[in-house]
DNA sequence: AGGTACCGGATTGCTCAACAATCCTGCAAT
DNA sequence: ATTGCAGGATTGTTGAGCAATCCGGTACCT
């Protein structure tokens, strides 16, 4: 043991190094932001050949990237037919809020990551998404409102339920571009992030908590109404 | 439209015939199996070649089969030196409690699924338990103590979280090898599940779901503490 | 002895080319 | 209109190959 010090000032440096992510993780990320963003809509096909062309990577490597996009839900094989950017069914649309329902409402009540800050912090978050309000800033109030969400998510100090919620908001993202317009779809939600915020500065988390519930209740089923029926696309 | 009849019954159909899972898939399941009963143990290696050889499908689709097994938690890749099974660390630990503790409760009580026969399916559990007591099946035990908070999970209703939770318990199996010894380790929580199952048949859903917390806040402690410390392993 | 530099073998990361199985399209025959 | 079928395209999977990296040992230096 010649250097106990300098064994002890390793220890410090994270366990492994920032080495670049593989050609496989690349190729998810791009179809990924491609997909979250609107630009590949749903049910648009992912052939192996032209992403392997248009990225530059191997066909294996464009596999091994599917794989990855499928485990998060966002793509789906069709066997024998291929890729195809997931299009959430009224099922998954069910499924997802009932995962919300299940996970927020538990994180913002019970969440170990709760502090006397944490109703200013989110304060903050209403604040933003309302001067997007008055911007007429469309994306700026969804992207609000799910800082909002992922906020409340945190508190429940998980790794693993942040990475779940990551997933079911970029599905909820998948869903928003499947309604027949945005539009003013995420201003109603706003007061009643507002109320939750309200009720957590008195303190009483569990009012907030049943707060939130009815609000995934109530969104749940605004989505499913604007939601284009299946024929319609 | 020439037969009504017909296209009622096939909408009966489901919708995507059972087709043979892919190479990768079958792969993946071959590893998970070993991996979670214990045959692979945690730090081991997996060799694409000697894996390709043994199982008889290319390098190729082993590495798919990392992707999934990796995306699952159940291995992890160490950068240019190979994919290894997942050795939990005292911080996944927490995590996964961390994971349960907001997930479980919360299924327990606001839980869709939730019948008049639910306690009885519970109990039904708690008495499988029982007998496997008895007979001092440790094996035993444990699954029917993993039945016993799936079928909680389930009360969520949502095949995400239950997709979620089935993870939770692939790794909590993983911690459980991580152990000095699994023997008689399960069996004081028979006792709480007990409790709970009295708790839900006087129709107290919250005095339940208060009681799962802290049966999960004691066996994170429990777990942690007869976890062998790294350096031991 | 203790530390460093270097070398060769093994393994990973990724690519490329190939081929059977399957699916899709269009067209011809009924 | 429905069926049958040929041709072309794409997927599923394999095998080989090669650069980059890592590992283990050995020789070298002090």
């Amino acid at each position: 043991m010649p250097n106990r010090v300098l064994s002890e000032a390793l220890r410090l440096i994270p366990h492994r190094l920032p080495t670049q992510p593989s050609a496989a993780e690349r190729v998810a990320d791009a179809l990924r932001e491609q997909i979250v963003d609107g630009s590949l809509r749903s049910g648009t096909r992912l052939t192996e050949e032209t992403i392997s062309a248009a990225l530059g990577f191997s066909r294996n490597t464009i596999r091994e990237a599917f794989v990855l996009l499928i485990s998060e839900r966002l793509a789906a094989r069709e066997p024998n037919r291929g890729v195809f950017v997931a299009t959430p069914t009224a099922d998954d649309i069910h499924d997802l809020y009932a995962t919300r329902l299940l996970v927020e409402p538990s994180a913002l009540e019970y969440g170990s990551g709760w502090s006397d800050d944490t109703p200013a912090e989110l304060r903050q978050i209403v604040e933003t998404a309302r001067t997007a309000q008055e911007q007429g800033d469309t994306a700026g109030i969804a992207q609000a409102n799910q800082d909002f969400h992922r906020a409340i998510t945190r508190l429940g100090q998980s790794r693993r339920v942040d990475h779940l919620m990551a997933g079911v908001l970029a599905e909820m993202r998948l869903v928003f571009h499947l309604m027949d317009s945005e539009e003013g779809f995420h201003e109603p939600y706003l007061e009643r992030n507002d109320e939750i915020v309200r009720l957590l500065e008195r303190g009483d988390r569990s009012a907030a908590a049943a707060s939130l519930r009815g609000y995934l209740l109530d969104a749940e089923q605004q989505v499913l109404r604007h939601t284009l029926p299946p024929s319609a696309r």
